[in-house]
DNA sequence: TGCATTTATTTAACACGTTAACTTTATGGG
DNA sequence: CCCATAAAGTTAACGTGTTAAATAAATGCA
């Protein structure tokens, strides 16, 4: 009745890459989440925010890879976050395809305001695994990005 | 009037672990989503029938737990691979409130004709990126996960 | 036994992920 | 110029993420 599968056919699902890289994000975003949800805005939003106070005006394409989102999900994204006041988008004169985002006074001043928040998460985290493991932890995940970004299985362009 | 925004309230977007985890994630799917679309499964739909191929007949929670998928998004996973074949469907007769699914044959033989694309990814990873340095990336991803104390979406225990 | 309280799963509502198709504006030859 | 083509965004359609609330069955206890 019950299956023994012990065919090694895949490697275990518990040490799979794209799982575990799931599964750490899922347990960051949880110490995260509660500051985002008091001020309100979705972890997409909040990153979109952040690449914005850090770059300044960036166009649409350019914001959508820093931010790690992809462009039909930003469009939503943006018209929300213009609706509700913290961010101002406007088209480019030398180039009336391109639209740029750029944060209003009120959006720098949500992100003030869950500054100090922010930097307490990390902290607790840097002090919990340790800040030199999560440094080394970025420059594996940055060279493991960096690497398969080269070339893809299906290289068809 | 331009940002010039140069005090470390944040660390920079670049090195943010949630955006570099959700980074090397998305680098990672890249090269596995082709073979995905080849047999007509999503990720998510892929990452069910996989747990299911490990560990046999599983009830809900268990499954979205092992699968990193929520109970709501399962609900609708499990209707729709229900509904192509993939998997059965049936209640605990021991405990009402449970459901239990488990791979129908016709799911087994989907993830055995993949078996041999997704070894071929996995293999060219770990060509690029190193055997070895694969394997420490996932110790130290699962550490940082059991650190932070989550597993999964929802564990209250 | 009766009923409030948990536990397991589902439903609902809204936001985002993903791919394809579409609209608008630039650009590059004939 | 004119048209083909490319580039930047948007729209569309469907599936999933996330939270809250609802449903239903099991459990605890007066």
């Amino acid at each position: 009745m019950s299956e023994d599968a012990d065919r090694q056919t895949f490697s275990p699902t518990r040490k799979s890459l794209p799982i575990m890289l799931l599964r750490a994000r899922e347990a960051v975003m949880f110490r995260i989440r509660p500051m985002l949800r008091q001020i309100g805005v979705t972890e997409q939003q909040w990153r979109v925010l952040r690449v914005l106070e850090e770059s300044g005006e960036l166009d649409v394409s350019t914001l959508a890879e820093r931010a790690a989102i992809l462009g039909p999900s930003l469009t939503r994204i943006l018209k929300t976050l213009r609706e509700v006041g913290y961010i101002d988008v406007r088209r480019d004169r030398d180039d009336r395809r391109r639209s740029l985002a750029s944060l209003t006074p009120a959006g720098a001043t949500l992100i003030a305001s869950a500054a100090d928040d922010s930097a307490a998460v990390f902290a607790a985290i840097h002090a919990e695994f340790g800040a030199e493991r999560t440094q080394a932890l970025l420059r594996e995940l940055d060279a493991l990005t960096e690497v398969l970004g080269e070339s893809g299985p299906d290289t068809r362009d």
